[in-house]
DNA sequence: GGTTGCGTTGCATATGATGCAACTGGCGGC
DNA sequence: GCCGCCAGTTGCATCATATGCAACGCAACC
């Protein structure tokens, strides 16, 4: 019907289906209708998407996310020894300061949550970040710091395929004043999300290298502007590089500060 | 070719690609050769599986698991009321003890791990466990612990489905002497897994109670014969028992301890 | 006891997934 | 530099496969 039309159907419709049962149950008849198709059409989908537990069946008979999903994504986050070396001290971070804190890489063509540490309080206001979600490239103080530092011809090429959007008064809406921004990253070696993408949404980012030096990752301390300002988050900045210093160390990183 | 023949072609082989390139890159060559398919073929389904970002393209043209599972997953875990009032104390017991902790919950027909706290030092030996999967309701301590407490009804329709395998000479594998051993789990209040999967693997295992009191998930520490015998588990025994109490209270469960 | 709504099954059909064959482009050997 | 090889991509004709239909089972509700 619209866009290209190269792609299966069959398996379009299966991830269709799959995305809404994560977000609710859905009934059989429910699921025909979002679809558009008849209910034995569904019913066929859901049974094959069922035996590969990717949805499982619960008692009132409709279906949920299965068990295959989360399996298959332990699968991949496990694998990933950042995320393993900067649990620990993500967590310490968190305690020390109160806020919530991120961790995230650039994957292929996008920068996504790899890890997530929430305030354990009751958050009146929870975050809709997630792991696994991609995050703006652009509008993020760790995209913006992850950017900062790549060689410029990848920068390049990432940014060739984007298209700026202004979501905010603040946002780097261009390719020029991003540039520049970029250049004050690299300057003080840390970046600020102020209110760029969510007016709310307040963050700082440090970036953190692997064993060659390079820049593979990010972590930031987010903060909602009712409950702590910008210049609170910045108070808490040294704990953040000492933690992405700390992360990049153990990642066999040796950190030549200056 | 076998086993039921209403499930829908495309979908079967979208799956199986989907959980090879979980497991490591996957050429387009590669992927043709699993399924027995021209490479016409599956390059449509990986590319429709890219475009749901389940699949993601590396710069050498490989498949890789793509973040839209990643996504998927955290949504449907972070929904889980109990991981979150669980995930502070069960990393509290992992610190206090140095045991591998392992929190299980029954979902739908299976019970699988649904936050899992790894040693932080180098494991030489590494538990195959893993977020989202499913563990023996048999022959595990967390399995034993949930199927204990379960009513009657439940735990029958349960081992109903249930075909019984002799893992290891301790594993109870028939339904008489696991209902001797659930006596006994209820009678304690805890379970021992000696061995009974893994020869090498014990695991002591105590029940989490919602706020009507019913168990719907178990907390348990594992160890590895050579580091720690069984006997060593039960020392840390009370922590255990003491976390467990601690999240069943986190859950509402008002405890009458006798 | 009829009626309504949901899920399931068998079957005929045509639509959409498939394989083929031709094309591209990069890489390495000669 | 030329050639051949291999991996990936595209257009198209074919038919296998996913689909819709209609009939059925079943429970809930009036």
């Amino acid at each position: 019907m619209e866009g290209d039309i190269a792609l299966s159907q069959s398996i379009r419709r299966a991830v269709d289906l799959i995305r809404r049962a994560a977000e609710h149950p859905l009934s059989l008849t429910e699921a025909a209708e979002v679809l558009g198709v008849h209910k034995s059409t569904a019913l066929r989908i859901l049974q094959t998407l069922e035996s590969a537990r990717f949805v499982r069946r619960t008692g009132a008979g409709t279906y949920v996310l299965g068990s295959g999903i989360i399996e298959l994504s332990e699968l991949a986050l496990g694998s990933m020894d950042l995320r393993q070396f900067a649990a620990a001290p993500l967590r310490t971070l968190q305690r020390q300061t109160g806020h919530t804190v991120h961790l995230a890489q650039l994957t292929g063509d996008e920068i996504i949550y790899i890890d997530k540490v929430d305030s354990p309080a009751f958050d009146a206001v929870k975050l809709p970040s997630r792991i696994g979600r991609a995050v703006s490239i652009y509008a993020s103080a760790v995209g913006k710091t992850i950017l900062a530092y790549l060689p410029t011809e990848e920068r390049d090429r990432l940014l060739s395929h984007v298209v700026f959007e202004r979501f905010t008064p603040t946002t780097y809406a261009d390719r020029e004043s991003l540039d520049a921004e970029l250049v004050r990253i690299r300057e003080q070696g840390w970046a600020v999300d102020n209110g760029e993408h969510d007016t709310y949404v307040m963050c700082v980012a440090a970036p953190i290298r692997d064993s060659r030096g390079r820049v593979i990752a990010a972590a930031s301390m987010t903060a909602i502007e009712v409950i702590a300002s910008l210049d609170q988050l910045k108070d808490s900045l040294p704990l953040l590089l000492d933690t992405a210093n700390q992360i990049s160390g153990e990642l066999g990183h040796t950190a030549n500060l200056g």
